[in-house]
RNA sequence: GCCCUCAUCGUCUAGAGGCCUAGGACACGGGCUUUUCACGCCUGUAACUGGGGUUCGAAUCCCCAUGAGGGCACCA
């Protein structure tokens, strides 16, 4: 049975790099017919959270990529968290000590963090082997065991970059059991792969050199290794890496610029508005504090975007899963025959690790939101719904409170003109609450004595209709439109009127939903009031 | 510093020796459509990192240089 998995350490959020290879992975196993599997490499005892696991298994859900084996599916209750499986971890460790396969060592983290520290000086790579000089000898102290790597040259067959080999010298003795007791990530990962059934690991270039540390691992426990098949990296557009530090780094670069705009220099008023204290925000500013949840909410205050970086980022920005996952799928992998936009249905037909490419890739958000418009304009109605209240669901905006029936009308209407739901979710604020006028847009279409001339003309029209659904005010909004000597010359006015700004949706339409009462009191109100 | 990987338009990529005058998509420019904004349609600009080989012939194969990225933890 062909089997691949993820497997997320949680200590901290999908990430959308991590969703890339878990994406990956699922078309791997559900292209092959084979099982996918998700487990969490939770062996970091000082970062790992309950939490962090949570939402990774929540986000998976989100993409739509389901799991056959893993937490809440299949085997006991706890099988797929590492943590869990530590008697299965020492009871392999004793055997390697046993076939004189993996030794204790003594060292201090200080003690090591100084012999790396002359190696450095001497421009020498540092490599740890049980036949060094100068090893530490036996203390009462807590000990760490490493496995005996053979000094012989390694060879890894990787499916997507072919064959490469590391020379004997290169490999160091690494650490297989932690002085906590947990076994470190190479062991376990070694553990699991085989114990778990996996045949084939898709997984990030990052651990690449890892690998023939992994073979020799397989050698000495008599295991037959999976393929290997390592995915070129995802970079930001100027190519540092994505990382949650983006979005700290925009943050501060963002109220660094409000500060002088608004001469709020410390901060004050701000802390006000974000119900946070000022000295959060100057610690925060002073870079004492990397709390990317501080950073959202002090964005979110000043109206400021932050890059997304996680899964949920981008779920809150108003992507589709699909979207995502399809944009994302792009980046290092090509179907072939100029496709670009495909169903999850398509990738699975078309998916294969020989057509994943060797090449680095960049993040590219504009394309993203040119995918997503794509995946917004052929979703079905039902489709649209259910993905615009998966985005209400965690986003805070005065559409939250309208009812399906609304949010069907609002989806018809913004279909063609928006990219994501965000966009549109900012933008018709106005059919729930007082808009905001746009100055601008009101001396140019509003104050002026044309403008003026047409409200004037436009309200009784209106006030005349008394049907107010969209087939009975067609008529009215045919009259509108011809007012003026060119076709639609009043209808900037209306707009403004009506929905604050230069921008909206047709105004039959708009005005429809947005009622009889609303739509004429506000055109009186600027009427009357000039 | 050492080891490893990669290298086509600004970006994602197609290209597995002649089909390449290098194709597609995003972005950008121009036009059409239009009650605003979009959508849609038409159209334009734009790339084989450099140098050596191999070959009748190289974006495609080899070598070197350069550039980019990854790794060198009691993190994964």
């Amino acid at each position: 049975m062909m089997k691949t998995r993820f497997a997320p350490s949680p200590t901290g959020f999908l990430h959308v790099g991590g969703a890339r290879t878990a994406l990956f992975n699922w078309l791997y196993a559900r292209r092959l017919g084979g099982k996918f599997i998700l487990r969490i490499e939770d062996t970091d005892q000082v970062r790992s959270t309950a939490e962090s696991a949570a939402g990774i298994l929540q986000d998976m859900l989100w993409l739509g990529l389901n799991w056959d084996e893993g937490p809440q599916v299949g085997g006991g209750k706890n099988e797929y968290f590492q943590s869990m499986r530590l008697t299965t971890y020492e009871e392999l460790i004793q055997k390697l000590l046993k076939d004189g396969r993996a030794y204790e060592c003594y060292e201090t983290p200080e003690q090591l963090a100084a012999m790396r520290a002359i190696f450095d000086k001497a421009k020498r790579p540092f490599r740890y082997r049980r036949a060094m000089p100068g090893r530490a000898l036996r203390t009462e102290g807590p000990t760490v065991i490493r496995f005996d790597m053979p000094y012989e040259d390694i060879t890894i067959h990787d499916a997507i970059l072919g064959p490469v080999t590391v020379r004997a010298d290169e490999h160091d003795d690494i650490i297989i059991r932690k002085s906590d007791g947990f076994p470190t990530y190479h062991f376990a990962v070694v553990a699991d792969d085989h114990a778990m059934g996996v045949t084939h690991v898709l997984r990030a270039q990052e651990h690449l050199m890892n690998t023939p540390k992994h073979l020799a691992l397989y050698r000495a426990l008599g295991w037959e290794p999976p393929t290997y098949a390592h995915t070129p990296l995802v970079f930001n557009m100027d190519s540092t890496k994505m990382s949650k530090r983006d979005k700290t780094r925009a943050a501060r670069a963002g109220l660094q610029a409000y500060a002088k705009r608004t001469a709020d220099e410390n901060y004050s008023k701000l802390a006000v508005a974000a119900k946070v204290s000022p000295e959060q925000i100057q610690a925060f500013m002073a870079k004492k504090v990397d709390d990317t949840a501080l950073a959202a909410t002090l964005a979110g205050t000043i109206g400021l975007d932050l890059p997304e970086i996680d899964v949920q980022d981008f779920r809150r920005s108003g992507y589709m899963a699909d979207a995502l996952l399809n944009f994302i799928a792009l980046i290092g992998w090509a179907p072939g025959e100029n496709r670009e936009v495909l169903s999850r249905q398509e990738m699975l037909n078309l998916f294969s690790v020989e057509t994943i490419g060797k090449t680095n890739g960049r993040f590219d958000r504009k394309k993203l939101t040119w995918m997503n418009g794509e995946y917004i304009r052929k979703a079905s109605m039902d489709e649209l719904l259910a993905a615009l209240k998966s985005f209400i669901e965690v986003t805070d905006y005065p559409l939250k409170a309208a009812s399906d029936a609304v949010l069907r009308e609002l989806l018809a209407m913004y279909k063609d003109r928006m990219a994501t739901f965000a966009e549109m979710a900012r933008n018709c604020g106005f059919f729930f609450q007082d808009p905001v006028y746009d100055e601008k847009a009101k001396s140019k279409f509003v104050n002026t004595d044309e403008g003026q001339a047409f409200l004037r003309q436009i309200y009784p029209i209106l006030d005349a209709v008394t049907d107010w659904r969209k087939e009975a005010l067609t008529p009215a909004m045919e009259q509108i439109l011809s007012l003026g000597e060119k076709k639609g010359a009043a209808a900037q006015a209306m707009r403004v009127a009506v929905s604050g700004g230069a921008v909206s949706p047709p105004l039959l339409e708009t005005i429809a939903l947005l009622g009889r009462d609303k739509t004429l009191s506000r055109l009186k109100a600027f009427i009357s009031s000039h």
